[in-house]
Parts: structure tokens; C-alpha cells; sequence
DNA sequence: CCCACATGGGTGAATTGCTA
DNA sequence: TAGCAATTCACCCATGTGGG
């Protein structure tokens, strides 16, 4: 007896994996196939970027982009919920993803609150490659200026309490081939809004003329989740317009004329490194409730591999494809032939 | 999930700026 | 240059980030 208890227990502990989270539930879950669809573009675009960043001699970041390419790459499904690991980076579209529904979820209980939520976005001229490392610096740096300064009048009785929260962003335009930083703000009223806009347009303009008036907007937010949206898009868009000024609206799926520029992409990953991309003044956040499952031990389990050529994952017994998503004709059209490393 | 690391917010202290 | 105001610095630690 003991030794078949011993068996028993030795085959069980061979055969057990061990899994983080909650896991994703998988039945009726539209969202399998947007994983398959933004695994599909993520790879397209780190595999560009691994060239890029290889040709340019920066290997530790190359690592960091085949760490993305080989995200979620082995799933476990015990349950109706699958498991798999992140790799948690800015050009992971599903790691984006997961981390903006966070934060929305963190923001947005206090937005909802604000009296009237307004959305500012700060900006300043467009620049060229060249200079975007240097005035992502000058701007961060110019903003925590007027942040000291707001405050500091505050303290002192002599100005309002500002209170905001605000993310980083920055877009590539391929027709002039130039990057435009800006910070999307949300702040609770019109008020706190234009204090920000005129210390902003002060504060650029001190040395030589870098922000007009004209290109800082500021709307009311009628829908806060809709504004809250706006300003959680994580750094940089993957597929664009090669003409931004383009208005034509968009059909949901209407991907004609779009672009991957990973070489751009590249550069404002690079440039945003190290930096914060969300964060709020003038109040804390709530404390996460933690709900303190950390892992357990699952038998009778089903494992899963990613198969980048089929763009799904293949279960690694039976060979049944996971989510059986099929790409877009044309989005694949897009990531083998709009790929553009140009040098600019 | 947990943990390590480092940016940057909050705030008192130091420095700089302004005016008479 | 005194005296006060405004701005910036320095330090602590909360929190964004990313690895396992």
C-alpha cells in the first residue's frame, strides 16, 4: 500500500503544472481571437524591430523584443480558463491591452466623481528623429516644472489645488517624417485645464518659440470612459495612416493605406524608455485590492504552443488549433509588404 | 502571483529673483 | 542689500515597469 500511495502521489506530482492568476476563461470569449489577431501584428512588428535595433548595435534591446515575440507563447488550459506568461512591454499589443484595462480600472472610479472632467492635450512643435530623445526629455522636464510650480503656489495660498492625471504620448507623422510628443491631460474642471494650458505655453516658449496656443486643445469629456480611452492608448499607435491629416473617418476593419513604421516606432520606444507614461497629481490611488491567489498545481491539463507560421497556438497532443483565427486578408498584406524600416 | 528596480510625485529646504 | 516671493533642489517612498 505505501508503496502504491507513493506511486500514485509521485506520478501526480510529475504531472502537475503550476499556474499564475486567474486565468482567461475561454468559452464565448471574443477576446481569443483579438489575442491571436494582436500576437499576429506584435510579432509582424518586434521581428522588424529586432533587425532595427540589431543594425543599430543594440542587442540588449533586441533581447527585449524577442522576449515580446516569444510572449504567451505556451498556454495551459485547465478548467474552461487558460494560463500563459507576459512579457509586460510597451510593444506588446496584448500586454498593452492588459495593462490599459488596469489602469482604466484604476482611474476610473475617481474620474467618474469629477465634477466636470475636462481633456487637455499639451503639445509642442514637431521635430525631427533627431531631436526626440532630447525634447521627450525637455518636455517631461519642462512639465514637472509646472507640476513644482502649481503646487508650490498652491502651499503657499496663492493658487488653486491642481489636481489631473496624464499620460505620455507620442505620434509619427510619415508624410513630414516628424514625431510630435504631447501629454493627454484629465483634469476635473475647465479651471485646473487652462491654468495647465497657460503655464504650459509659458513654459515652452521661455527659451525660443516651441508651443502655440492653437495646438493645445482642451474639451469637455461628455463620456468619461470614452476620454479615459483617449488618453489610455500606452506611447504609440502600431498600425497608422501615412497621412494623419487624413479625416476621413474610418469603417471598423478599413485598414486601406495603413503602415506598420517600425523604424519610427523604434525610435520612440527608445526615447520613451525608462520613462512613466501614466501617473496622477495631486491625489493617490486607491489600493488595489489584492486578492491573494498567487498559484496552484493543476493535473489534467491541456498544453498549447504557439505556432507563428499559422498564427495560432496548436495544442501540443492532438494538434487542434486553439482559437482557429484567420488573419484578414488584408491586414496580412500589411504586415509582410507595409512594413517600413525606412531610415528617417 | 511576487519581487526588484528606478522614475518621478510630495514636500521641506536652499537658492534665485525682484523691488525699494 | 534687506526682505520677501518665486522657483528649484534634495530626499523619501509610492508606483510604474518588467522579469520570473
Amino acid at each position: 500500500t505505501l508503496a502504491q500511495n507513493r506511486t500514485i502521489s509521485f506520478d501526480g506530482l510529475i504531472n502537475n503544472e503550476v499556474v499564475f492568476g486567474n486565468g482567461t476563461p475561454m468559452e464565448n470569449n471574443p477576446s481569443i481571437l483579438k489575442r491571436a489577431n494582436k500576437k499576429a501584428i506584435t510579432n509582424a512588428l518586434v521581428l522588424a524591430m529586432v533587425d532595427i535595433a540589431n543594425e543599430k548595435g543594440e542587442f540588449e534591446r533586441a533581447k527585449k523584443y524577442w522576449n515580446t515575440f516569444h510572449c504567451q507563447n505556451k498556454l495551459i488550459s485547465h478548467n474552461g480558463r487558460y494560463y500563459t506568461d507576459y512579457c509586460k512591454n510597451r510593444w506588446c499589443a496584448t500586454c498593452c491591452g492588459i495593462r490599459k484595462a488596469f489602469i482604466l480600472n484604476r482611474y476610473y472610479p475617481i474620474i467618474i466623481n469629477w465634477e466636470e472632467p475636462h481633456l487637455l492635450t499639451l503639445t509642442i512643435k514637431a521635430i525631427k528623429a533627431e531631436d526626440l530623445h532630447n525634447k521627450i526629455n525637455e518636455v517631461i522636464n519642462n512639465f514637472s516644472k509646472i507640476r513644482d510650480r502649481c503646487n508650490k503656489r498652491h502651499q503657499r495660498g496663492k493658487g488653486m489645488k491642481v489636481i489631473f492625471i496624464k499620460s505620455l504620448e507620442c505620434n509619427f507623422n510619415a508624410t513630414k517624417r516628424t514625431y510630435n510628443p504631447h501629454y493627454h491631460i484629465i483634469t476635473p474642471n475647465r479651471e485646473t485645464a487652462l491654468y495647465l494650458k497657460q503655464e504650459w505655453i509659458k513654459e515652452c516658449n521661455k527659451t525660443s518659440f516651441n508651443a502655440g496656443n492653437n495646438a493645445q486643445h482642451l474639451i469637455k469629456i461628455e463620456d468619461v470612459e470614452k476620454g479615459l480611452v483617449e488618453v489610455i492608448k500606452y506611447g504609440a499607435k502600431i498600425l497608422s495612416d501615412p497621412d494623419p491629416t487624413h479625416k476621413r473617418k474610418r469603417n471598423r476593419g478599413d485598414m486601406v493605406g495603413l503602415k506598420v513604421y517600425a523604424r519610427a516606432l523604434h525610435n520612440i520606444y527608445n526615447a520613451m524608455n525608462n520613462h512613466r507614461l501614466y501617473g496622477s497629481i495631486g491625489f493617490k490611488l486607491p489600493e488595489v485590492e489584492n486578492e491573494n491567489i498567487s498559484f496552484k498545481y493543476v493535473s489534467n491539463y491541456e498544453s498549447w504552443t504557439y505556432q507563428p507560421q499559422q498564427m495560432d497556438w496548436i495544442n501540443n497532443e492532438t494538434e487542434k488549433k486553439f482559437t482557429e483565427y484567420e488573419i484578414d486578408s488584408y491586414l496580412e498584406y500589411i504586415l509582410k509588404t507595409c512594413m517600413d524600416k525606412e531610415t528617417f
